[in-house]
DNA sequence: ACGCTGTAAATTGTATACAATATACAAAAC
DNA sequence: GTTTTGTATATTGTATACAATTTACAGCGT
């Protein structure tokens, strides 16, 4: 699936696939990665493994130690509430100004998916999520903004797949999900501001349970 | 200056040199970075002019086009608008939630710091703003925010060096500095905020003016 | 004079070879 | 048995060689 995509360069196809294993959890955090490795693996020599590792370094979601080699990161409980504390002040602070700049129209669709995907399987569940919030920060006039907001999440992508969720959690968040669109839908702001800080500290909570 | 610092590298050596010519403007918007230019001026290969390179592509500092080389950043007035505000908000962010946990001991160093290199040189000024700005972002307790503000900064430090500033404005930008410091001494926190904003959104009118 | 085309030069992308350092393990000392 | 130390191995850091692509420019035609 990742074979569509037109790479420029090797070290961006064995970063794109490097990456794609690590927000699924294939590779696991703390996990070693060895350029020779990761040579063998993608049949590649060692420039583009090596700038592969560095744009993961970039992401934060690879650790390097100068002389010692690359590892998949690892975060503490204490890492991921500051990571998710973070996510929800910069995603509150762009709803609060970018509130008036959500289409309806695109919101009533992702509900509509939203009640299509529940009690369905996990994949649509977090697909679900991720236009959710990125409708969100879509809102923002800014840029960078936007950016680093982004850039947070994709921090914390790979820390979902670490976690199994039962079924029961996985119903409570759809709901979470339910109500911030229905009060964005409804105008109410405050609320839906409020609404999207617990679901993202929800969030994290949940994660910190398993570590 | 530089030549203290011990890198563990060759490739962050010339990557700190490389930063240093770039925030200082030895090294202009749009100029163009070959491999081979940077291998002859450090007398390194292009392995480690390469990772250089890559490390100042992280800090957006500079653009690489696949297959063409880098080039030093460039910003329209448009995009330096767009990076003070994001800097302005999330400043303002931090304060607003770390106000009480700015010390006052370093607030006073800062003041008479800040009174001594009045009507001095313009080296001194910056070291005071720097000062200041990191005094902020350290009263956050979010790591990650504090990360992301640097980050944005960082991003902004060329910018000052391509434009020259008039004793005027200087007098204008310490005196500014000194509202702020004063509304934090005296505990006034929506003033502070306040300020904080005026003077970063001020800093960017002022760039502005020069492109 | 202007624009097109093709070839040579220059530059980036990739592979490989070499150097410096860290890791692992075995032998010796306690 | 534990710790230390030295050597072999493995891995990262750096340099260089080769391949692929882009850029520059001369030559040609109109």
């Amino acid at each position: 699936m990742d074979e569509k995509i037109k790479h420029f360069s090797l070290a961006e196809e064995v970063y794109h696939r490097l990456l794609d294993r690590i927000i699924k959890g294939k590779l696991k955090e703390g996990e070693k990665l060895s350029e020779e490795n990761i040579c063998g693996i993608f049949g590649v020599s060692r420039t583009p493994a090596r700038e592969a590792l560095m744009m993961l370094c970039r992401d934060k979601l690879v650790k390097r130690i100068p002389r010692r080699g690359c590892f998949v990161s690892k975060f503490d409980s204490e890492e991921i509430s500051s990571l998710f504390e973070c996510r929800g002040m910069l995603e509150c602070l762009i709803l609060e100004q970018g509130f008036e700049n959500i289409h309806r129209d695109e919101l009533l669709e992702l509900k509509t998916d939203l009640e299509k995907s529940k009690n369905k399987n996990r994949k649509q569940s977090l697909e679900v999520d991720e236009k959710l919030h990125e409708l969100v920060i879509e809102s923002s006039p800014n840029k960078h903004l936007q950016e680093i907001t982004r850039q947070i999440i994709r921090q914390i992508k790979p820390l979902r797949s670490w976690r199994t969720f039962s079924s029961d959690d996985l119903e409570k968040i759809d709901s979470e999900r339910l109500d911030i669109i229905n009060a964005l839908l409804a105008n109410e702001k405050k609320k839906a501001v409020r609404l999207l800080h617990e679901h993202i500290i929800q969030g994290s909570n949940q994660l910190k349970l398993k570590t």
